[in-house]
DNA sequence: TTGAGGAATTAACCTGGGTTAAAAACCGTG
DNA sequence: CACGGTTTTTAACCCAGGTTAATTCCTCAA
């Protein structure tokens, strides 16, 4: 399926229950708070995966949305059909066991980097990490997925350069 | 296998790749920085498991140390033994894609304490979903639980009474 | 019971990043 | 090229939480 920039492919509050993934484009994930700031969890590049564990298996609602911030091509997988279908084949079992494994390696290294380092440190990171995010993402939403507000990012640039 | 207090199941920088399940007691899991400061991960609560997935599946060296809080008595199990396993066992790899996906969404919601709430909302958080922990743990190290300092936790806590 | 070491609080001062608002730099589009 | 909107920067002021250090509280072992 294909998204345009802006398209959402899903939002939060949804009862959907679908993995997706990313064949190509960009997508962000992102909490929207009662007052209305928004924080990304994350960005999505093609190859990467997403969709909601906890709407999909626990069957609450969703926590955050989905928007594409580049034109996007992605694969969408009912979670329960791929579940129940996992249960007999131990093949597709195998395969979700070490997409579940990159999939906790991952936010095991964004726990540690929101709870262990500093908005400095993890720009500093992020750029060592990531680089071509930067042509595609405004800075903007990438101090939003660092944790501070624009001002904050643009203060910490300016820092940076003495 | 029981530890005592203060005794270590495995250091940050160690080359385990074990799993462990908790019968009894009480552990934390921590990072420990270059300038000496501890960051609890997480404290693991009877029932709980806890791993390092970095180190047990990508071969990394362990990133954190885990260390008993209350005596304990756990069970260990061999990551790559489990792992080849459940390769062929398709009732123990439906098992672990259970354990897997639980486990993603306790990062998941970690994550999202750290990136969208303010250390005070964290705190109250806490306070409402484990009540538990404060009988067992010092304020000192829930602090670092929630990324900040004692003091910071202090004047948090008379903060809220007014 | 007391004394010693750790835990928690308090106070004074500092700093990173938030907030608001204005200015400047960058677009894309007519 | 000029216009209008969006990003980014800058500035002024504010606040949560860090740091250091002193004080009080707790606990437990002798």
């Amino acid at each position: 399926m294909r998204k345009e920039i802006g398209e959402y492919v899903f939002t939060q509050g949804d009862e959907v229950s679908s993995l997706y993934l990313v064949k190509s484009g960009l997508l962000k994930a992102y909490y929207l708070s009662d007052d209305g700031k928004e924080n990304i969890k994350s960005f999505i590049l093609p190859g990467d995966n997403i969709g909601s564990l906890m709407a999909s298996y626990a069957g609450k609602t969703n926590t955050f949305s989905l928007v594409c911030v580049k034109p996007t091509e992605l694969i969408q997988v009912e979670f329960k059909a791929l579940y129940e279908a996992s249960r007999a084949d131990a093949e597709l079992s195998s395969a979700i066991v070490d997409f579940l494994l990159a999939f906790g390696m991952k936010k095991e290294i964004r726990e540690y980097e929101l709870l262990c380092l500093s908005a400095e440190e993890r720009y500093r990171r992020l750029i060592e990490n990531t680089p071509e995010l930067f042509d595609h993402v405004t800075q903007n939403d990438i101090a939003r997925y660092l944790g501070i507000t624009p001002v904050g990012l643009s203060r910490i640039k300016t820092r940076i350069n003495n």
